[in-house]
DNA sequence: GAAGGTCTTGTAAACGTTTGCATCTCGGGA
DNA sequence: TCCCGAGATGCAAACGTTTACAAGACCTTC
């Protein structure tokens, strides 16, 4: 029998009358060895049973477990992975998480991991490497058993040092970090967007899109400039406009791109904030779509859908994508060995609606291209 | 001077030949006593100068720092916190974080907590007693140091009973968690809204919202029965829908609301993605607003903003609710003695756009109220 | 009746930190 | 010369678990 440790909260050895049918209202969290104590147990054996360990009774795994929710015992996650060198957390680093591609995979990975008792630790980078650098050294020391990331686009050499010691899955986007990744197929998806404007008859069209030092951001505008390529056409720079995805700066260079003398005939947009932006300026300049203007927005499709005319969408499959990542990330956390998936690229899809159509006006004035 | 410990990786004392420049490319994680062994200083010197203390010389403490980032020492915040008692973790427990209302606070809250070190688990119940037991045991083992949640409508006593040993603000709902809250108030602000339409000369409400077990929702709710009693009116059973907040389920009921035989002179709906199917049935049935109904919805402002006409809602104050949410709890979890707020309620604005207007037919059929 | 299993339990050493206390060194004052 | 205090460091005990190993109990088999 084991002797009781150090001051045994109640009597001595026989039931405690004293304190009749303490519920723990409070007080110190109960420990391990406090069950041991009260059971008159090692608490190795106790620790055995709550993990349900075969080689311990089944009455007495029954009496440990039953008092352990009387006593409302909690388990300290923390003294548990410190011994057995066993993960519990899962980081999930993304530049915010109000952007929908972004919200779905936290909300599906946290759902997901919580199965199999993981955590997710939720972290933000904002686009800043030093914000990222932060995050990932924080994370480092939760002793995280795997990352999600949605690399910004300048990391530091720093937070690539830190990441090799971590499994990575890149989510959204790339930057070489790691053989996983969850990527939507983006180029495509623009390729097809400008090929359907082209096929309209359009001449003169515009870009504004993200900056390109993000992959994803870059493999929209070549999926643009490939296919007029392909056309022996060229976006002129003066109708491309990169810009942080917001729809402040979304609204600010349709206006500028929009109020000039010669309006392109058709816009396409390679983000959902900037398409926002946008839609909104659009609006405002009173401009018909699509007589006017065509326009090809991005991102989810439910507001685009609402908008008049219901407007002809890129939507990335977010849903997926989301499915796609957390399947990854709770594969790699539970059995480390195999290794199913690689890079997965889910196609994007042009959704055609009513705000793209032939150009109204014949031809594009005098300039040749664009 | 300490003895090397175990088995010193490089050589004895002098400086090492052997491995002339080695950046720790991986292997074992270098931990505090491999720093004292290199430095010939016990752990309780390396570990006082890595935490600044000040009674270790500054050139040692240089010293240690300096070794430190050049083996790429990463610290075990578990053996840390296991030890000191600190908690570097914050609960997050919403039932979801698609909504823009918890994907904002998410973001600011992880945000504004990692400036203090700490991290944020994300936790999802999709509303689900459940799924939300199970998380609040994953986190109270987590050892968090302080909980938001926006408890679900059903929370069962043993979730509440583990809530007992954590500090909690709740957060967009309350279920008499906890003192600190911040909430906003929707109550008034469906006093408002119903008050417009009321003074619109509109006789015939339609409510579409969710779940009154949940408080916001309740509030929301109330607030239209309160004014519609004020002027002697009730809100009629079957022009109201206590709905799961998804978008599906705000088309279904608006598409029945909308195409019986005694339609509505105005509707209002209580929850941004009702709002959004609502809207979508709206259009769908061919509905003209104002003129054939007006229409008052739920949510942020951006895409109601967007829609023809755009449409006159009550938005919640996302951001200021999030900006409070994450100055409470990182007030919480750090300075724990001073307790500044309360319960915080923040006012919610009713921003009349062009989708109301008093009814086109002078008055309703023959019914006398709703 | 000894030998060798199979079960069940206990002992104690980890895991990587922090920290109370003891120890050592040094310089100054009596 | 001795003592004392301050400043810097080391020793070792925690923190709450898990787990290798030992050990006891009991049964079977010869």
């Amino acid at each position: 029998m084991a002797a009781s440790r150090t001051s045994s909260p109640s009597g001595s050895g026989e039931p405690d009358i004293a304190e009749p049918m303490r519920a723990d209202g409070d007080g110190a969290p109960v420990r391990i060895v406090d069950l041991a104590d009260e059971l008159d147990l090692s608490i190795a054996t106790v620790s055995r049973a709550l993990n349900n360990s075969a080689a311990v009774r089944p009455e007495v795994a029954e009496r440990v477990r039953s008092l352990a929710v009387r006593r409302g015992y909690v388990a300290n996650r923390l003294a548990r992975s410190l011994r057995s060198h066993t993960r519990s957390f899962i980081g999930f680093l993304v530049p915010d998480v109000e952007n929908l591609a972004y919200s779905i995979a936290a909300d599906a990975c946290a759902t997901y991991v919580a199965r199999s008792g993981h955590q997710l630790i939720l972290a933000i980078s904002g686009d800043d490497a030093g914000l990222e650098l932060q995050a990932l050294r924080s994370l480092a020391e939760a002793q995280v058993g795997g990352l999600i990331v949605a690399p910004s686009p300048d990391m530091s050499a720093e937070s690539r040092r830190l990441l090799r010691g971590l499994s990575v899955v890149e989510f959204n986007r790339t930057a070489g970090l790691s053989e996983d990744m969850v990527l939507c197929d983006d180029r495509a998806a623009f390729v097809e967007a400008t090929r359907h404007l082209l096929d309209l008859g359009h001449q003169s069209l515009a870009y504004i899109g993200t900056t390109d030092a993000v992959s994803n951001g870059r493999e929209r505008l070549e999926g643009v400039r490939a296919e007029l390529r392909r056309d022996g056409k060229r976006l002129l720079k003066r109708r491309t406009r990169l810009l942080p995805p917001t729809e402040r700066d979304g609204y600010r260079a349709a206006h500028e791109l929009l109020s000039g003398p010669d309006r392109p005939t058709a816009m396409l947009v390679g983000s959902s904030n900037l398409s926002m932006g946008v839609a909104h300026a659009v609006r405002d300049l009173g401009i018909t779509v699509p007589d006017d203007m065509s326009l090809i927005v991005y991102g989810d499709s439910r507001w685009g859908q609402l908008y008049s005319p219901a407007l002809t969408t890129v939507t990335a499959p977010y849903a997926a994508m989301a499915r796609s990542v957390a399947d990854i990330v709770s594969g790699l956390v539970s059995h480390d060995d195999e290794r199913p998936a690689g890079a997965v690229r889910l196609p994007a899809e042009l959704v055609v609606r009513a705000s793209t159509a032939p150009p109204k006006q014949a031809a594009a004035p005098q300039n040749r291209s664009t």
